[in-house]
DNA sequence: AAAACTGTACCGTTCGTTCGGTATAATTGT
DNA sequence: ACAATTATACCGAACGAACGGTACAGTTTT
């Protein structure tokens, strides 16, 4: 098992029960290695299970959405005025990261149990940032006003993570699928359609 | 000091750091209670106290939010073809009680952490939906039509989560301000303006 | 006096962490 | 080529501390 194999194990434990809520003994029992083979891979024990868990998702968030976003390949072509296209690549890799709605957001975890210290709240607020000025950039390359377009870009990550906090309350995914679909063209509403 | 009071201490800990989160000793340093006090008043221990602080909530739901929803007083005024004025007060008062968004809910961090049973989380599913279909019920007498009514219910139910925890992720109170301020309106959009 | 409440001491368990050590693979010296 | 050394991966056992929880004798309130 390779150490990216057991970094999913983390996340997957993580985002499931929270930072607290994840025992030694569980990641012992989940990974299947000793706790003090844990310590050998993560010599700064939990805290740095924790932020190897967070790593993870911030490179998912910069090679799977930040990169799509901002690929100028398909700005030559239609995209520039409707880059509906590009949003709906966005929804289906978020669609599938977080598991049709079935898994929650590990930056909500850490920072609503407010278990994260400083350092690791700076990165989870730099991949919230991220992703909005990503999506604003798109939305102002299409024309919209700078304003708006990031308040749009605030309203998919607000969507979002509302989405997925409501569908894991109502033990019902319809409200995820609902907001990933309708997403694109919310973002893009008052364009040229 | 009132029990009420101790409850609302015990509010105040499980939304900010979450069930695991929560030690018995914190509760006993921020009550003021010895641990033999805490199990007078709570003789089910650490669950038993987090059902009190649901029970809290719940409650604040029913006597602020739903029962203003469903008020009939209002509804022979104007408030029949424009019930913008009920969905304002139910941001004022959510808005206070998220303390300008500075607070967590309960029911994310409950949700979310999976650290409630069943018998638990399905009053935290009781307590979405009853709010979702309380706004859905103000937009059909309004004329709306049901399921749009309800997924508009959902929506702001997604819009007050998200802005939440973007709020929180962010460090900025600003997200969570802006979908108060606009929700009003976004749910009475393409009625009697 | 009866009831409600609380302080102190304590219980067994589990927490995150560390120690000492083994087995195997890679590297080095000769 | 072979032996000596080092590095990597792993684990059982145990650590002190803190966990949630209990027993019981007081104290306060009524």
């Amino acid at each position: 098992m390779s150490k990216q194999a057991y970094v999913s194990t983390l996340l997957k434990l993580f985002r499931q029960f929270g930072y607290e809520g994840v025992t030694l003994s569980k990641i012992s029992q989940e990974t299947g290695l000793g706790k003090a083979s844990l310590y050998h891979h993560f010599p700064g024990g939990k805290a740095e299970m924790a932020e190897a868990a967070l790593t993870q998702v911030n490179q998912w968030l910069e090679t799977n959405i930040l990169q799509i976003l901002a690929d100028t390949a398909a700005l030559a072509e239609s995209c520039e005025t409707n880059p509906i296209a590009k949003f709906q690549s966005m929804c289906e890799e978020t669609n599938r990261f977080f598991n049709e709605g079935k898994n929650s957001c590990l930056w909500a975890v850490f920072v609503m149990e407010q278990s994260s210290d400083d350092l690791m709240h700076d990165r989870i607020r730099w991949a919230f940032s991220q992703w909005i000025a990503a999506i604003a950039k798109v939305l102002v390359a299409a024309g919209l006003d700078e304003t708006l377009a990031t308040q749009r870009g605030e309203d998919a990550m607000i969507a979002i993570q509302g989405a997925l906090v409501l569908s894991h309350g109502l033990k019902d995914v319809a409200p995820f699928q609902r907001v990933i679909q309708q997403l694109p063209q919310q973002l893009c509403q008052g364009m040229g359609d």
